[in-house]
DNA sequence: CCTTGACACCTAGCTGTTCTAGGTATAGCC
DNA sequence: GGCTATACCTAGAACAGCTAGGTGTCAAGG
């Protein structure tokens, strides 16, 4: 389910986990392979670009943290925290929307 | 919700019309209209290549009806049936592994 | 009769997102 | 020293959905 069924709903998902904290790119990687049982085990080259667009739209704010490695920590801003809620909503309406055709 | 999120579930909305009865192109996109509520108004530039694609790799069968109008009626074959089984599970899946990440 | 709008079909090319497949570099363990 | 996990990055491929154009029929209104 590494998937192209995926697409529009990355960015939501990213917002979520760092809306819990901050963590950098890899970790995010890792977080939503945890909260998801394994299913989403999304290559890098799919989350770190999806990090650097969310910055430049403003919905992400970053930092680097110089821990012994370099790393780059991800937060929500206010917009991106905004940006969530609407985002939940969506996805309601959207599943709501494909379950009453799909049965 | 014209939207990009869609990306992935179009072709099980398809089957999912077509398997209750067969349709024309024109009919599909009026019923996923009707049976979302007008959530779903799908352009025709979505969903003609969408239904040839399904043609395509063995899931619809399209005959010429020619009642007044030129129509091209599409049903379910039997692999596009059992294609639809697998869509369902795949689409309940996909969300329960969505909403544990987002909620 | 002729124009307008709904019906009905089609496709070339744009756009944007995900993935593939490469690359760099550090830390820790055997 | 070499291997694995960590940690970052990007160019280009692949592909789905949309835009924006096109054709033609039929029915209703002016």
């Amino acid at each position: 389910m590494t998937a192209d069924e995926l697409k529009g709903h990355l960015d939501a998902l990213i917002l979520a986990v760092l809306s819990r904290e901050p963590l950098h790119g890899y970790a995010v990687i890792e977080a939503l392979k945890a909260r998801s049982g394994g299913k989403l085990a999304l290559p890098e080259g799919t989350v770190y670009p999806a990090l650097h667009r969310l910055e430049r739209s403003g919905l992400l704010a970053s930092q680097w943290a110089h821990d012994g490695r370099r790393r780059r920590v991800y937060r929500v801003t206010d917009r991106g925290q905004r940006e969530l809620g609407l985002s939940r909503s969506r996805w309601r309406e959207f599943t709501t929307t494909i379950e009453a055709v799909l049965t």
